[in-house]
DNA sequence: TGGGTGACCATAG
DNA sequence: ACTATGGCCACCC
């Protein structure tokens, strides 16, 4: 059970979320509301789709595809630089999608509170 | 200052 | 099974 460190660099909340985003293991996906209620704001999981929307522009990598909904379903590929751009990470990672849904979404799911703690 | 808008989610009927 | 609704709150007019 590791930490994440409150320190000057994450205190915003969209530092926060990139971090989380950043320690999804490779292959595996979360959803917007885990990342939410992980980071002490459950219901806010718009914010943290706001925030994706900022995470390209970030100096430090953000796997923004890892990062789904609750159902599994690519809502956020829309907004990567093309239209596949999305699936095409995820299935690189040995995540197969169909019609923009993740298969076997359970199997690769991931919360973060059943592996960090602030 | 205030209202509209989300890469969302849980609940109710 | 499906739609409607309300909560959430940073951001941008």
């Amino acid at each position: 059970m590791k930490t994440i460190p409150l320190s000057e660099e994450n205190k915003d909340f969209f530092e926060q979320v990139f971090q989380v985003v950043r320690l999804i293991p490779k292959g595996k996906v979360t959803s917007y509301g885990a990342i939410a209620e992980y980071l002490g704001r459950k219901g806010s999981a718009r914010m943290v789709g706001w925030a994706m929307n900022a995470s390209h522009k970030q100096k430090e990598y953000v796997p923004a595809h890892r990062v789904v909904n609750r159902n599994g379903l690519l809502t956020g590929k829309h907004h990567f630089p093309s239209e596949n751009e999305m699936q095409l990470q995820l299935e690189k990672e040995g995540i197969q999608v169909k019609e923009d849904q993740i298969i076997n979404f359970k199997a690769h799911y991931w919360d973060p509170s059943t592996s960090f703690k602030l």
